[in-house]
DNA sequence: CTGGGGATGGGGCCC
DNA sequence: CGGGCCCCATCCCCA
């Protein structure tokens, strides 16, 4: 479980799929606990929700257990109150990614106009209203790494970088950064749990931990999966050559992870 | 401690 | 270009 993730707050809209044209933020986050019944909408659950919500932030000591329906937390109310993450003086638009999140989880009080450019002495509420103000600056050549823009326009570089405003990382496609940023957004969000994930199939897979769903059977033994990946390490365990070799013993195991454990316990002292 | 299962994240590729 | 899927990786927990 990640040391810390943000929650977004879930609406029933029924949206089969996020997308961004379609949908608005609502509001009204309820953090965990995810008291469905105390929704602000009525929730139906059944339809995979996917689309930009605008998110809380909250450390791992305030969360709970997300994955399980149970454990609520009575959270800090909102600072925020109905939030508004992705509109700041001069944010309009742009919001369509991020709604003002970041990778590393920003205390609450960030909330407010904290976001300074760098350029300039303006400040804005969310980093999205950020970037889209440093568009403005972007000849300058940017001293944060903050830009989701392309390094090129006026300058030419040898290859695009396309910047994530959340986080350091860089890309050289367009779409490679949008599907990373969807890591930042987390559209996604599970109508029974209110837990947020980054793309559409992930939640499926968060779903069948609710439904007990087994699509993935095991054909040697009698054991389901939820999840090909899980199937295919079990699968593993069937085969006496596993995939996993120490360089230095032979021994072979059905997971990188064992096998790192295995050299790290000493075995192979040279590799 | 080791092995295995459960859950999840992310890049890449294909349609 | 976006959605969906594959594959790989990792972390956590439990027997």
């Amino acid at each position: 479980m990640p040391r810390s993730f943000l929650v977004k707050k879930y609406f029933s809209s029924r949206k089969p799929y996020y997308r961004e044209s379609q949908l608005e933020s609502q509001t009204a986050f309820v953090p965990e606990s995810f008291p469905r019944a105390d929704l602000p909408t009525q929730n139906n659950s059944s339809a995979l929700t996917c689309h930009p919500v605008k998110l809380l932030f909250f450390s791992v000591d305030n969360l709970p257990a997300l994955p399980s329906p149970v454990t609520p937390v009575s959270l800090p109310p909102s600072p925020l109150g109905p939030l508004d993450l992705s509109s700041s003086p001069s944010s309009s638009g742009d919001e369509e990614e991020d709604g003002g999140r970041t990778s590393d989880p920003p205390s609450p009080d960030v909330i407010q106009n904290i976001y300074h450019c760098l350029h300039c002495s303006k400040t804005y509420s969310s980093l999205s209203a950020l970037s889209h103000h440093q568009m403005s600056h972007h000849q300058i050549p940017s001293a944060v790494p903050l830009q989701q823009t392309p390094s090129l326009p006026t300058e030419v570089s040898a290859r695009p970088a396309f910047h994530c405003k959340h986080c350091p990382k860089e890309y050289t496609s367009l779409g490679a950064l949008k599907m990373h940023i969807r890591s930042h957004t987390l559209p996604c969000v599970c109508p029974t749990c209110g837990k947020a994930f980054s793309r559409p199939w992930l939640l499926r897979g968060h779903i069948r931990t609710h439904t007990g769903e087994r699509p993935f059977a095991c054909q040697h033994c009698n054991r389901a999966f939820a999840d090909r990946s899980n199937l295919r390490a079990h699968l593993q365990t069937h085969s006496e050559v596993k995939k996993y070799q120490c360089s230095s013993c032979s021994r072979t195991f059905s997971r990188m992870s064992l096998l790192n454990k295995h050299t790290a316990s000493g075995c192979c002292p040279a590799s």
